[in-house]
DNA sequence: TTGAATAGGTATTTACAATACCCATTAGCA
DNA sequence: TGCTAATGGGTATTGTAAATACCTATTCAA
């Protein structure tokens, strides 16, 4: 069982954001705190902005900024946006129609409902819950 | 969210073994059924084999069998035995002590509960509940 | 003792996540 | 009204690990 490192990052960023809810943040800023591309980064902030979990500004001054406060967003929400189009198994992807079971599997009922606690579980949770402490300005952040 | 294909050829095979459980199935039997290579197959069978969930047997009319009752078996232990060394995030693998945040993060203990709950529902089940009804023989599977 | 079957290592392929690059667009500011 | 800083978003490339294939040794039954 795995989680894109997509869904890594993303989770990352947001903990981040969430550490100081404020304040625009760059995706330049983003990419060196968390040791990482730029431009992967930035992917993972459009998907985020599109799914309205957070706002955007262009132009100087600009940065990504949570749409809602921390406590509003619940991590299980999180993931399935970022794990969304990531199917569990084969046979739950758009075109897994090619199983020799098919109708007689008496599985996939049972992977869904334990996807669904797994998320379930998470949603327990929200941003606010894992926000990350600001750092002391000085102390650095060893790589 | 993704489970390897390891896993799930796995689960289909103890379906099936599950379906008539006193006879032994060679590798090339299954491999044809699950439209799968027989020496990939194999692999699945030898780690579940070693993991004492099935016995096999060399040499003419042998074949591979399960262990134990079919209700004695339960889905979270197979998924946990085949998805063993695949760590949901990179940092719950074995080298996974690079991370900038390492000691805050507050987001470990909550992944790791999601997926015990995830592994708590699939308990739940016993392979005797997804064992696959036996094919009427005249029937033949669509590939 | 022969043939059918598993055991298990190694090599190869392939798919896709991860990364990099590029240019368009937008907004603030002097 | 340019200039600069920032995101938007497409496309191309790389890297890695899963998936597959192949080969040979070993074991067992008849």
């Amino acid at each position: 069982m795995r989680l894109t490192s997509f869904t890594d990052f993303g989770l990352r960023m947001l903990m981040r954001m969430a550490a100081d809810p404020s304040r625009a943040i760059s995706t330049a800023e983003l990419a060196e705190a968390l040791c990482l591309s730029r431009n992967h980064l930035a992917k993972i902030i459009q998907h985020l902005a599109r799914a309205g979990l957070i706002e955007t500004r262009r132009g100087g001054g600009g940065g990504a900024v949570l749409a809602r406060p921390a406590a509003e967003i619940r991590l299980g929400q999180v993931i399935r946006l970022l794990e969304e189009g990531q199917p569990l198994v084969e046979c739950f992807g758009a075109d897994g129609g090619a199983c020799s079971i098919d109708t007689r599997c008496r599985l996939k009922a049972r992977l869904r409902s334990a996807e669904a606690a797994f998320l379930m579980d998470l949603d327990r949770s929200t941003l606010a819950d894992i926000a990350l402490p600001p750092l002391p300005k000085n102390l650095v952040v060893s790589q």
